[in-house]
DNA sequence: ATCTATTAATAAAG
DNA sequence: TCTTTATTAATAGAT
């Protein structure tokens, strides 16, 4: 949205991509506080420099809602023991009270998998873009370091370290998806 | 950016504010990525909506980023150290053992350099298999476990606990390549 | 830092 | 929720 269209990849010139992260950072944050405004949502903006330079912006402030996104990080395994104690086996000799306890969590289960599922369809999309980022990995990957930039390298080891990431979220997906599932055929089998 | 301008206080209409919200939480990760992506610049976005629920948007990922904020780390810095320790100056006199041991290093870097250069282009190809499977996986879900048979439910199962395997091979292919970039960041850096 | 030609985001509607 | 479209908002390049 300038004079011309920019392409998606590391602004090389130090003087242009100085000045592009200075107005974008704040363009970033001038939509993280509209957003926060607009729909009364908590909102927390972390932006290093590439000189290393931390910037931030926080609705109602940074360090309360990076405690909340950290702390509940640790909360789905507690959700899966939850589920796993709560639904019956088949072993099990159930009483009445077991019974009731299975139809709620069943109902839980349920909208759990519709959830998964939804992820699940997601994840096309998401390998879709996964592959073009190897993508553009494999046309920047050096054969020899002595013909490698230190931006080149940066570059590709950011698009790795994202690589890393999608790919544990990706992980984290399935085997939620299929914890569940196991569970879902515990309660019915 | 509409087809009217609008007021900037929080929407009153929950129905029109949460479609306002799923906009413009897209808009504003995508802004992230783009500064990111342009700047190479670390970025950490955690937005909780109105109800609640946790979205978020790192690069290289939000745990990393938040925790170097909240201690006011100042990695580069720490980088920049290491590397000035470990790599031969210009300004420094290199002694011949130095010399031999850097060239020595550089040509290992050099092969697991290309070794993950290798399994990066296997990556694609591995990554449409999956996301061929996961397509299978989507076509079999079921929405309602009450209109699920036990032989769907095993087979479903089945191809999940597939997926969870083929999932986790190429993280640990993933890790292992980002690990071997970052110490040739190191070595250059 | 300011300007403005263009592109990009998005409010409203379907 | 997705798509489309009219409009506003962000910003790339220039000054």
């Amino acid at each position: 949205m300038g004079r011309r269209k920019i392409e998606m990849k590391v602004v090389k010139d130090t003087s242009c991509r100085q000045v592009t992260f200075s107005k974008r950072r704040t363009g970033l944050f001038k939509k993280a506080n509209e957003l926060a405004t607009l729909c009364g949502a908590e909102v927390a903006v972390v932006v290093f420099s590439p000189g290393g330079k931390p910037f931030s912006f926080g609705q109602p402030n940074v360090e309360s809602v990076a405690d909340r996104f950290l702390k509940q990080e640790s909360k789905p395994n507690r959700d899966k023991a939850a589920i796993a104690a709560a639904v019956p086996s088949k072993n099990k000799k159930n009483n009445a009270a077991a019974a009731a306890a299975a139809a709620a969590t069943a109902e839980k289960l349920n909208q759990q998998l519709n959830e998964q599922v939804k992820q699940l369809q997601d994840e096309k999309k998401r390998g879709e873009a996964l592959d073009k980022e190897i993508a553009a990995g494999e046309k920047a990957a050096p054969i020899d370091i002595g013909d490698l930039g230190f931006e080149d390298l940066k570059k590709l080891k950011r698009s790795l370290e994202e690589l890393r990431e999608k790919g544990k979220e990706r992980v984290g997906e399935i085997e939620a998806s299929s914890t569940l599932l196991m569970l879902s055929k515990d309660f019915r089998g």
